[in-house]
DNA sequence: GTTCAACCTCGACCATGCTGGAGGTCAAGC
DNA sequence: GCTTGACCTCCAGCATGGTCGAGGTTGAAC
C-alpha cells in the first residue's frame, strides 16, 4: 500500500490533484485507523490512463465514465485494461480525423485563393448563414461529444 | 456594417460570447452615435478562425496572438490570411503527431500484453518514477506550448 | 412622439481543473 | 514522550471561457 506522498511522487501527480480525483471519483483509497490514505499500485495506471486521456483532450468526466467500466473490487486484468484501451483507441482515431478534416479544409483555403470565393469551405464556414438564410447556429464545436 | 445580433446569427455564436472576445481584444468594433457596435463584414472571418482554432484545441490567448499578425488598419488581404492559415497548419500538424505518438503508444499496449511488462511503454509511463529513483515529476502533458 | 425589440454596461455566477492556506492530527524516529 | 514531517479537512481562490440578469438607452417602425 502506497501513501498519498508515494504516489505523487511516483505519478507526477500532485497529492492536491490526487484528493481533487478522489473526490471527483476517479480513483479511491482506503484509510488507516488514523484516517490517512492509502492507494493500491494499481492506482498508479488509472492515474497513467487519466493523464494521457486529459492530453487528447478528455475531460475528467469521460475518464470517469470510463473507468467506471474497471472493476471496483478486484485489481483490473489486463483483458479489462484491453477492453477500455480499445474504446479509448476508437476516441483517438476520431480526434485524429477531425484534426486531418480541418486541416485539409485549411490547406485546401491556402491553394485555392479562396476566402473570397464562394466555393472555398473556409469563405463557406463563415459566411453559409448568409447565403442560406436564417437557421440554425453554425460553427459548431467539431470536437465535442464524440465518444465515436 | 453589421449589429451585433446580425454577426451573432450569421455566425452562430452568441452576443454574450461577441463581447467577451472583444473584451479580450480578439475582435473589433466601430460605435455608433448611439453606443451600439458596429462590425465590418470581415469580423465574420475572424469568428470563424476563433471557432475553428478553438475546436483543434488552441485558447482564446493562442488565437489572439495570431490574429494580432492581422493588419488592423485595413481588411486583411488573401496574403495575410495565408500566413496566417500556414503558421496554423503547422500547429495543426504537431498536434496530430502529437495524437498519433499517444495512439501508437496505446495500441503497442493492447498488442503486447504491457501493463504488466517492465517493455511497456504505457507501463513506464506509470512507474519509470519507481524505477528510476525520485526526481522532476513526469506524466508532462504532451500538448502543451506546441507552437512548433 | 410613442412603442418596443435590440442594444448598452457591469457585475454576479457557472463549470472545469485545479492550487494554496489555515488549523488540526498522525506516526515514526530519537 | 516529544518532535516533526507527512497527513487530514475544509474553504477560498485562480484561470479559462463563457452565460445571465438588472437596470438603463437607442433607433426604426408605426
Amino acid at each position: 500500500m502506497l501513501t498519498i506522498g508515494q504516489v505523487a511522487e511516483r505519478s507526477g501527480v500532485p497529492h492536491t490533484a490526487l484528493r481533487f480525483y478522489e473526490d471527483r471519483g476517479l480513483i479511491s483509497s482506503v484509510r488507516t485507523a488514523g484516517n490517512q490514505r492509502r492507494y493500491l499500485r494499481s492506482v498508479l495506471r488509472r492515474l497513467a490512463f487519466i493523464r494521457t486521456a486529459q492530453r487528447v483532450g478528455l475531460t475528467l468526466e469521460d475518464v470517469r465514465d470510463a473507468l467506471a467500466q474497471l472493476p471496483d473490487n478486484r485489481t483490473p486484468t489486463k483483458s479489462d485494461w484491453e477492453r477500455l484501451s480499445r474504446s479509448w483507441k476508437t476516441e483517438l482515431d476520431a480526434r485524429i480525423d477531425a484534426l486531418y478534416r480541418l486541416r485539409d479544409r485549411l490547406t485546401g483555403c491556402i491553394g485555392c485563393g479562396c476566402l473570397s470565393l464562394r466555393s472555398c469551405a473556409l469563405q463557406n464556414i463563415d459566411d453559409e448563414q448568409a447565403t442560406h438564410g436564417p437557421g440554425a447556429p453554425k460553427l459548431k464545436p467539431a470536437l465535442e461529444g464524440g465518444t465515436a
